[in-house]
DNA sequence: TTCTCCCTCCCCAGAAATGGGGAGGGGGCG
DNA sequence: CGCCCCCTCCCCATTTCTGGGGAGGGAGAA
C-alpha cells in the first residue's frame, strides 16, 4: 500500500503560489502538485462575481472539451453537492443515484479520471465559487488514509488558490461604483426580504416618494435596469443580506 | 519577548469542536482557544442565511452590550472590511480614518479589547457569513510572530468552527423547500440579470404568458412574496448566479 | 397503465413600478 | 464659506406586475 505525501515543504510550494500573476501560473501549480503528491489530477474550477467560469488543472483537454460538449455541468455531482457545502467532500457522500450521473462517472473514469476524489468548495465574498479537487486511482483504504494525512494541508492549499484567484479577478475589475447610502442600503435590504415600497417606506417612517428616490438612486449606483436587478446586485456585490 | 503558541494538540481540539452541539460548546471552545493560545480574546462571530445574528466569544458581556447599545455595527470597521475579503485581515489593513471608527476603538480598548486584531472572515454556500477573531495586547513584533506561527492553525480552526456552525443551523432548519426546475432557474436567473419579462421570454424563446408562469410558480416555491424577493431569495440560496 | 411534473399558452382587472421632472434643509469636508 | 452628499417630499403619464383563473401535450418513474 502506497501512502502518499507531500514531497517538499507546504511553504516553499505557497510561496511561489504567491507570486502567480497569471491563470497559466495557476496551472502550473496544479500540476505541481500533482507531481508532488503523486495523484492522477488536481484542479482548480472557480466561478468569478459575474458567472463567469474559469478552470487550471491537469484534466486532457480532451476529457475538459468532452465535459464541455456534452453539458455535463448540469449532471455532475460533484458541482451540486458541493455548492451547497461549505467543507471537504469525498466523491462517495455525493448523489449517483441517477443514470446520467453513473453513465458520466463512467465516461470520466474512460478518459482518464481516477475512481477516487475530494472536492473542497471555497465561497468568495461576492457569489465567487471555486472546487479544489484532488483526484486518484487507488483503493478505499489508500484514499482514507491520504485524506487523513493530507487533507488539512489541501484545505490550506485551496484557500490560498482561491486567495489568488480572487486577487487576479480583482486586478481585471473595473473600478468599483459609488458606495451606497445608509438609507439606500436599507431601501434594498427591505425589497430584498419581501417588502412592498409601501411597506418599506412604513418601516423606515418615510413616504413612499422618499424610499422611491432611494431606490432610483441606488439602482443608479449599481447600474441596474430595474428594482430586481438592483436587488440582485446588491446582493451578489456582498452589500447587503436578505 | 513571550511568543504563543498553541498549547495541546491541534487534533484534540479539533476532535471536540466536531463533539459541539449548542451554541454554548461554541462559547467554551473559544475559551479553551483563548487559554491555549494565551490571547485576550478568541470570537466566532457569525450572521446565517437569513441574517440572523450569533456570537460566541471572550468579550465581555458589559463589552458586548455596549457595543449592540451604540450601533457600533454599522461603524466598525472590521465587519464591513471583512465582509468582502475571503483571507484573514490584520486590523491594521481595515480602515480607521473616520472620526467614529477610531472612537469606537479606543472604546473597544478601554472595554477590555487589545491593541492587535486578526479576523478570518468565511463565506457559507447560501449567503451565510462569519468572522473568527483573535484578539491579543503586545507589540507588532511579537503580534507579527505570532501570526506567521499560528495563522495557518487558526484558518483550519476557523474552518472547523463555521463547519459546526453551519450543521447546528441546518439542524435547526425546517425542511428543504422543493426544488426549482431548469426552466423556472432561467426565468430567475434573466430576472436577476436585468432583463424584463419580455426580454427574458424572447431570450428563453417562449411567450411572456408562459415566463410569467415559470416566475409565479418560482416564487412560490421559494415562499417570496413578489419577483424580487423570489430572486433575493434564489440568490442567496445558491441557486442561480448573477 | 397511471400519475406527477415540466413545458407550453391564454384571459381580465386592479395595483404597482417606472421614466422622467421638480424642490429644500442639514451636515461634513476642503 | 462653498460645495457635495444625504435625507426628505412631491408631480404626471405610461408601462409592467400581480392575483386569481383557464387549458393541453410530453416524458419519466412507479
Amino acid at each position: 500500500m502506497q501512502i502518499h505525501v507531500m514531497q517538499g515543504g507546504l511553504e516553499s510550494f505557497l510561496d511561489r503560489l504567491q507570486r502567480a500573476t497569471t491563470l497559466e501560473d495557476l496551472y502550473r501549480a496544479t500540476e505541481d502538485l500533482r507531481d508532488r503528491y503523486g495523484v492522477f489530477h488536481v484542479v482548480y474550477h472557480w466561478v468569478n462575481s459575474v458567472g463567469e467560469r474559469y478552470g487550471a488543472g491537469t484534466y486532457s483537454t480532451e476529457w475538459v472539451d468532452r465535459y464541455l460538449d456534452r453539458d455535463y455541468l448540469m449532471i455532475d455531482p460533484v458541482i451540486f453537492g458541493c455548492y451547497s457545502r461549505f467543507h471537504p467532500v469525498d466523491w462517495k457522500e455525493l448523489d449517483w443515484s441517477t443514470k446520467a450521473s453513473r453513465a458520466f462517472l463512467e465516461d470520466a473514469i474512460a478518459h482518464g479520471l481516477g475512481n477516487q476524489g475530494v472536492s473542497i468548495p471555497l465561497h468568495g465574498p461576492k457569489g465567487q465559487f471555486a472546487l479544489f479537487t484532488v483526484n486518484d486511482s487507488c483503493s478505499d483504504v489508500s484514499w482514507d488514509m491520504f485524506k487523513q494525512l493530507n487533507l488539512r494541508d489541501l484545505i490550506l492549499i485551496a484557500h490560498d488558490f482561491n486567495k489568488k484567484a480572487l486577487e487576479l479577478e480583482q486586478a481585471a475589475d473595473p473600478a468599483p461604483r459609488a458606495a451606497l447610502s445608509p438609507r439606500e442600503l436599507s431601501a434594498m435590504t427591505l425589497l430584498a426580504k419581501g417588502m412592498s415600497r409601501a411597506q418599506a417606506a412604513q418601516e423606515l417612517s418615510i413616504s413612499e416618494h422618499t424610499l422611491r428616490v432611494y431606490v432610483e438612486t441606488a439602482r443608479h449606483k449599481l447600474g441596474a435596469l430595474n428594482t430586481t436587478h438592483a436587488v440582485a446586485r446588491a446582493l451578489s456585490a456582498g452589500l447587503i443580506v436578505v
